[in-house]
DNA sequence: TTTTCATGTAACTTGTTTAGTTACAAGATG
DNA sequence: CATCTTGTAACTAAACAAGTTACATGAAAA
């Protein structure tokens, strides 16, 4: 299953409490996974100037506009609007009619929960899953985010 | 893209409008597939009790059941309740507060989404695909469902 | 200027899942 | 008993995300 956005906001989050730029090397370490994975993820973000990269000594990864102006919905964009939905029509624009009366109901559906989802990511901020993972943290009574991760 | 439930909804669709039991082999014809397939398709519909099958000669697949008593949300749990929403965390049960507030977020949108589309599907009938059908082909002017596919 | 660090990106491998295919056993009808 | 049809397992093919490896590019430090 695709798991990028729950990835990249994860990784955006980590590199938002992070002091200075972080390397695609800390960031995988904190994600239990590869660097050129972080990159992979990260290129859309860059090109739409949600955050910067820098090579060379004290280079790395900082976001390039505050949280507050950045949701769900952008985020998801910048990904390349991956499927939403796993389940497809056998094939678009059939002959058979009977397929089409399929099609039709089906697709119905499936458009208005798609609209659902990208409606709700964008009233959802990367502001607000801070704020959500900071109230988590004093819950637990972690005084930093290095206290909650152990690899993942 | 699993295209199951658009593909055994067409399949039973055919089957409403055949004449008597309808083989593998015919509605594989009628949707450019394996009669394996179909038969793969149909075993757990069988096992709901919504279609009837029988082996031998003048065998095949008949309804069990009215269009009419027949959800989509039916054909959709007699299939296995096959994953509707694409996108996933990047883990369960994570250790890391980042990662659960990111899937806590992401959790409430898709299982929201997914509610939309069951209740979706609840309400909508095979008797009321099959209407639609029939009101495509008034419109197309096509008098049987022979004219209405060439092999799709 | 040379070394080191870090990103950018392509190519390849792996794992998972659906669809399609083949083969054949089991059972029902003529 | 011959034929038809389902039931099911096993295999292949295609698609795709994720992980991995490798190396070119470019920036900072020594």
């Amino acid at each position: 299953m695709d798991s990028r956005l729950s990835g990249v906001l994860h990784v955006l989050l980590h590199m938002a409490e992070h002091e200075g730029p972080a390397t695609s090397e800390t960031l995988a370490r904190a994600m239990s996974t590869n660097p050129a994975v972080i990159r992979r993820l990260m290129a859309g973000l860059r090109e739409e100037g949600y955050v910067r990269s820098a090579k060379g000594h004290g280079g790395g990864w900082e976001m390039a506009r505050p949280l507050e102006e950045i949701t769900l919905a952008d985020v998801y964009r910048a990904l390349g609007s991956p499927t939403l939905i796993a389940m497809g029509n056998r094939s678009e624009q059939p002959q058979c009619l009977v397929e089409q009366a399929v099609n039709a109901a089906l697709d119905e559906t499936m458009s208005a929960a798609e609209a659902l989802v990208l409606d709700r990511f964008s009233e959802v901020t990367l502001a607000s899953l801070s704020r959500d993972f900071h109230a988590r943290m004093l819950a637990r009574g972690s005084l930093s985010i290095k206290d909650t991760h152990n690899g993942s």
